[in-house]
RNA sequence: GGGUAGGUUGAGCAGGUGGUGAGCUCCGCUGACUGUAGAUCAGCCGUCUUCGACUGUGGGGGUUCGAUUCCCUCCCUGCCCA
C-alpha cells in the first residue's frame, strides 16, 4: 500500500481498512521490517536495557511478542552503542531475531527530571548511573540508533507532560519539529526505518499543526507522543480525534507511545492507532498485579495464600500452565526472583493475546462490538471485585 | 545453688539517671504504577468515638505530689561458675 519513505526494507500494508460508516477507525494491517513482519494493531513489550526485565528472549517470544522496544539513552550509557555494534548489533547482542524499535531517548528528557537541560541544539543529560555529563542532539540520537541497528529508529523529540502550560507545549512542539527535520537529515541507513513524533500536548490546534508537520516529513511511521502521561482518558480520546482524522489518507502506521493498559489499548485502537508500547504490564507484574479477563489480581493480598487456582485458567503462559495463585503469592512474599518472571510472562501473554483478539475482531468486521467493555468493567477496579474468571 | 546481663507495641531494637516512651527496621495490611533512575514507591501497622484521646516499659508491692527510672519480692531468658 505504501512505498518506501526512508527505509527500502520497510513497508506497511493495511489489510482491513476502517468501515465507511465511521463506526470505528480501527484497522488491521502488517508492518514489514527487516527482521520480520508485525501484525497490527500490535503491542511492543519494552526492553529498555536490551532485555525485557526478568525474561529470556524465548519467553518474550512465547508470550507472543513480534517486536520489542529498546532504549537509545540507556544502551548508549551502558554498555555503549559502539560496543553493541562491535558485537554485531543489538539483535545479535541480545539474541532477539525479531524486529526491534529503539526509542530515541527523548522520553528521558521528561523522565529524568532535574538531570537534564534542554537547549535549541539538544539536551545535556546527567547519567542516572554515575552522574557523568552527556549530550544528545538529534544527530547523535540517530547515530546511536544506527549503530544499534534497530529495525525502526525514532526521531529525537522533546515531550512535555500533557498538563503543561500552553507556552511550554508550544515551545517543545516547535523544537520537536526542528529536531525531526534534523533527525531525517541525519538518518543514513536504508535498511532502518525512521519514525517521526507528533507532540502538541492537549491543545487541539497545536496537535493538528504537529500532525501536519510530521506527516509532511519523509518518515516511515507516525508516532503520537506526549500522551500516556497525566491526561484523562477523555482528553486522550479527544487528542486522538484531532490527530488520526488528519492521517486518514496517510499510508503509514500510527504509533501511540507509552500506552499499555487493556482499557486504554482498546480505546486507542478504536480511534485508529496501530502500534503501542508500554512498561505497564511488565512493571505492574513485578509489583504483584496480574491481569485477567475482566479485571486484575494483586497477588500480594493475603487471600491468595490458599488459592489453588491458576491465575487465569485458560491461559497458556508459563505461570498459568503449572502454578497456583497460592504458589505465586508465596513467591512474591519471599521476594523470590521466579515471581517476577512468572508474573511478567503472564501479563505480557495476556496483553499480546488481547491484541490478537482485537486484530481478529477487526478482521472479522465485528470490532468493537465483540470486545469486552473494559471501561465499565474491572479494567481499572480492584481485584476484590473480580469473581468471574471466565468473563 | 552463686554470680552476671537482660525482659519496651508480632520479631529485632532505640530511648529513658524521679516529671513528654507510640521512634526505627523487619514482618504484616492496603493502594499506586502507562515511549522503565521503578523486583519500586506511598499510606497504615496498641486501642478508640482518629485534626484528638486513652493505654502500654515482665508480675506484685513499696517510697513519692509523681516511678520506665529508686527500694523489696517473685517470674522468665542468655551467659559464667559450682
Amino acid at each position: 500500500m505504501s512505498g518506501p519513505f526512508v527505509s527500502v526494507s520497510t513497508r506497511f500494508e493495511v489489510d482491513v481498512a476502517p468501515p465507511s460508516d465511521g463506526s470505528t477507525r480501527a484497522r488491521a494491517g502488517r508492518l514489514v521490517l527487516p527482521h520480520g513482519e508485525v501484525e497490527t494493531p500490535q503491542f511492543m513489550p519494552v526492553g529498555t536495557n536490551a532485555t525485557v526485565k526478568s525474561l529470556s528472549p524465548a519467553e518474550v517470544r512465547d508470550a507472543g511478542a513480534s517486536i520489542i522496544l529498546a532504549n537509545t539513552y540507556h544502551l548508549y550509557l551502558r554498555p555503549g552503542h559502539e560496543r553493541i555494534q562491535r558485537f554485531g548489533g543489538l539483535h545479535r547482542f541480545m539474541d532477539w531475531d525479531r524486529p526491534i524499535l529503539t526509542d530515541s531517548g527523548g522520553f528521558q528528557v521528561v523522565s529524568l527530571g532535574d538531570l537534564r537541560v534542554v537547549d535549541e541544539d539538544g539536551v545535556t543529560f546527567r547519567s542516572h548511573i554515575d552522574g557523568s555529563v552527556h549530550r544528545f542532539t538529534p544527530e547523535h540520537a540517530i547515530a546511536v540508533q544506527e549503530a544499534l541497528g534497530s529495525d525502526v529508529a525514532v526521531a529525537f523529540d522533546q515531550p512535555v507532560f500533557p498538563s503543561s502550560p500552553r507556552e511550554v507545549v508550544a515551545d517543545a512542539t516547535e523544537r520537536t519539529h526542528r529536531w525531526a527535520e534534523r533527525s531525517v537529515d541525519a538518518h543514513t541507513r536504508p535498511d532502518q526505518a525512521l519514525f517521526g513524533i507528533i507532540q502538541g500536548g492537549l491543545e487541539p490546534d497545536l496537535r493538528a499543526a504537529s500532525t501536519t508537520f510530521i506527516a509532511n516529513l519523509p518518515v516511515d511511521g507516525i508516532c503520537i507522543g506526549g500522551l500516556a502521561g497525566d491526561e484523562s482518558p477523555a482528553q486522550r480520546d479527544a487528542t486522538l480525534d484531532v490527530v488520526v482524522p488528519l492521517l486518514a489518507d496517510d499510508p503509514r502506521p500510527r504509533y501511540l507511545m507509552g500506552l499499555g493498559s487493556p482499557t486504554d489499548l482498546l480505546a486507542a485502537v478504536h480511534r485508529g492507532v496501530d502500534l503501542f508500547d508500554s512498561v505497564l504490564p511488565a512493571r505492574v507484574a513485578r509489583n504483584g498485579q496480574l491481569w485477567i479477563p475482566g479485571g486484575r489480581l494483586n497477588l500480594r493480598n493475603s487471600r491468595f495464600l490458599d488459592d489453588p487456582e491458576p491465575v487465569q485458567d485458560d491461559c497458556p503462559c508459563l505461570l498459568c500452565r503449572r502454578f497456583s495463585r497460592a504458589y505465586l503469592a508465596h513467591l512474591f512474599r519471599a521476594k523470590e526472583l521466579l515471581a517476577y518472571r512468572l508474573a511478567t510472562c503472564h501479563n505480557l501473554t495476556f496483553t499480546l493475546d488481547f491484541m490478537a483478539r482485537i486484530r481478529a475482531s477487526i478482521r472479522a468486521g465485528s470490532f468493537p462490538a465483540d470486545m469486552p467493555d473494559l471501561r465499565s468493567r474491572a479494567g481499572r477496579s480492584s481485584a476484590g471485585e473480580v469473581t468471574d474468571k471466565s468473563a
